[in-house]
DNA sequence: GTGGTCTAGACCACA
DNA sequence: GTGGTCTAGACCACG
């Protein structure tokens, strides 16, 4: 099973179920119609209480990056931008400027942080979305 | 005044005055030895709750980042790092996996990506390796 | 109180909340910077469990009509787009068809639609978004 | 065949058939006394389970917009308006008011949701006013 | 069987 | 006081 929870870490259990599936599609460890495990099976898998994983499904229907049906259960959405750009490129560098900002005081320094850049995004690989699909439409 | 607060961030406001903190010392614009303003002073130019700056000055004397003396204020301290380095490296590339896959799903490309990478990293103005060790706290 | 919900209705009652809010935004009822009542609050005025007026405030959040700080409220926020227009269009039209289809099994002809939807518009007003900032960013 | 589905739609397969039915027979695709096809007939060509279909055909009966003659089949019945005319307008704009409000909300302006409200209007392909009052149910 | 909604109540984090 | 997370368990809607 792909999808693991660390009941230990002060991230929330639904947000990282929520990264955790992300991360699988994004890497291409899922693909889009793939099934997820079913609610109630996942919840016992991962001993947490089912509405946690209902959350976090609905967090990931709500971004696009799966969708349910009532009564067969939860798949992996096919890659839809839904976002703006502009907006996307917000959130991103919000959420690296913090990033980098801990790393800064973790005593890692500009090379660390170019190295483990490259590795991470190398983990994307990117074939799967067109490698270089430009969109220069925002404002 | 180097620290700054963004009450519209969901950043809980001490915790954005801690990394605020930690940047400037980290990148070198307080250096050790260097006087804090004072919780009530800091707390009105700020316009935040004097709770709320208590709270982020007694993370960072928790931390190590300051020291506190009774009736005279607060004070950077020397730098002494935390963690070890391998743990503050797999942190790091922890978070950037989940940012990554985050920033795929949310439509950018790896052009997009580095772009805003480098333009964070240059956000740290860093300091150039090693200078962060010297010990000529002159002030 | 501007919000209200219905109990009786098969809408589930955060979807409720949720139309109420947006529409009290849409309309000029509320405006940016608003407070919104507290979860407990609200939950006690509309007799519902706090939990549902809470994922009511969960999914404003998400879609950028509010936003929430612990310990201070929810507010109405700045009117942003995030979505690309495309994709408002199509969830737009795939909403408006189902509306329009239901109307028609209800008995209503065109002249009834157009006239909805006429008394439906006005009640915007516009001028808030000022008037015509036409887009045409979109693949 | 008039009736189609999309098992990608969050819209429940059954109410996808009963509208689907509905509009036919708004629009004078389907006449009153035409024979639809056998439960177990359509669910092979919708690809679905044939329970989902005997479900909308019984939503359909109960609606009043066929009815089912056992041994022969179920049949387009002759139309008879369920609601008062003042009730469905009320639905209708009360459902209006709350799509608009989203639609602003998504970023569209006055001139998008006319637009829209127009295309979706014409995908009806609305029978001249009177023509559905008729009575020369010729078949 | 599947997911969706709601309630009740506990506990935590923030200001 | 505020919002956020999680659990437990009930009930409904769908296939």
């Amino acid at each position: 099973m792909i999808l693991r929870i660390d009941p230990s870490s002060p991230e929330p259990l639904f947000q990282q179920l929520v990264n955790c599936v992300k991360s699988a599609v994004a890497t291409g460890r899922m693909r889009p119609g793939d099934k997820l495990p079913s609610v109630r099976e996942l919840a016992r898998e991962l001993v947490v209480n089912p509405n946690t994983v209902a959350r976090a499904f609905q967090v990931l229907d709500a971004e696009g990056v799966t969708y349910s049906r009532r009564g067969s259960g939860t798949f992996v959405a096919e890659p839809r931008p839904t976002l703006r750009k502009d907006e996307g490129l917000r959130r991103y560098r919000a959420a690296l400027d913090a990033l980098l900002a801990d790393a800064l005081h973790m005593g890692l320094d500009a090379h660390d942080m170019w190295g483990g850049f490259e590795e991470s995004l190398a983990e994307l690989h990117f074939p799967p979305r067109g490698e270089e699909e430009r969109e220069d439409d925002d404002e």
